[in-house]
DNA sequence: ATAGAGGATTGATCTATATCAATTCTATTT
DNA sequence: AAATAGAATTGATATAGATCAATCCTCTAT
């Protein structure tokens, strides 16, 4: 249940047994079958989840109908509209399961606790943001200074696990492009090598 | 000297005065002439800055000279190559001042030791990376899912200091978009009124 | 095994933005 | 004040990527 989630904080900090017990307390487990939501645009993201197991994505919808994605995340990520967690405004984003999928949820109250009551959680959650911040940015680069095909190449190399397990349309959508364009660049790549 | 930092500082956590004069010992002052830089392409990030006068740019430039803004700082904001800072690895961005600048820096040893002896500063940086992520992932969004038109206007509107103090093309470059391109939205814009 | 639905591909066109080049405007240096 | 360099504007043209539409695949449910 916990063991994806111990394996990976243990990867940036040492907790103590007693300290897991505690930390295992502020958790509460939760199933999501393909295509349910975790948060629905208009709702408050009340929970922060850690994916045990299985696949989601997290979008808005513009005012055509149109889903841009965000991100994904599966086995070892973490998911939430962290301004809506954090802020207790209503969130405008979606999270939805593209596999079934195993959860961890923490509600702010819990996560808040958790960090004063185990130190090495903030010290966690701090190296957490600082990498994410860096994954941000070199994103933020990627789609202001680099071509379409750039883009995808740079993700199916850096990134091959996530082309893989993610349909193309959303692939598409990520990288800010329309599939058929993607699809296009596929073909164009193959047909260099 | 210190008046932006402690005055930015209380605005998320409380701290005694004990802490404040410990902190100060962590950072040294420098000045930067327009134009000079605190960081180069090639080096290490050897230190985190703090703005207490000024503006800076934190950009890359590509294969064929061509630089991209990733964003800006003036009073009140910390500028570094986040990654190149923590992780030691050299840096491919540069950071130098687009205004005369007065800054607060602090080494990564500095930086992790103040965070051990005062807790309040692990907490206030958890919650800069949380705003961080945040407004990081708005822009994405908007250079993922809006015009160029739209990408101007919504940055004219949240954050018009930033448009009246930078120059119009490092603002296009910040957008992803030439200075040509800029001029004409521009143009559109008053031109609809 | 078959039907249906969603996903991927391909083709034809359109459009936002880039590129290149010239001109004007503005600020800084001498 | 004149000279110079860097910004910003404007025009003409090119191009990456979008849009629309048709067809083909490939799962999944029955």
């Amino acid at each position: 249940m916990f063991d994806v989630l111990f394996s990976h904080i243990s990867e940036k900090v040492v907790l103590t047994s007693t300290e897991e017990l505690l930390i295992k307390t502020y958790f509460s487990p939760k199933k999501l079958r393909k295509k349910q939501y975790l948060l629905q645009d208009g709702e408050v993201c009340k929970y922060l989840a850690f994916v045990e197991k299985g696949l989601l994505r997290y979008y808005t919808v513009d005012d055509k109908g149109y889903e841009h994605m965000i991100h994904f995340a599966w086995e070892g990520w973490w998911i939430a509209d962290t301004y809506s967690f954090l802020s207790g405004d209503v969130s405008t984003y979606n999270i939805d399961a593209i596999e079934d999928a195993e959860l961890l949820m923490i509600t702010l109250q819990g996560f808040e606790e958790m960090m004063e009551k185990v130190p090495s959680m903030e010290r966690y959650f701090r190296i957490l943001f600082q990498n994410n911040i860096i994954s941000k940015e070199r994103r933020l680069i990627s789609s202001i200074a680099h071509s379409a095909e750039e883009r995808y190449v740079a993700l199916a190399t850096s990134n091959p696990k996530l082309v893989q397990r993610i349909p193309q349309n959303l692939i598409a959508s990520y990288l800010g492009i329309t599939p058929e364009t993607l699809s296009r660049i596929r073909k164009n790549i193959t047909h260099k090598r």
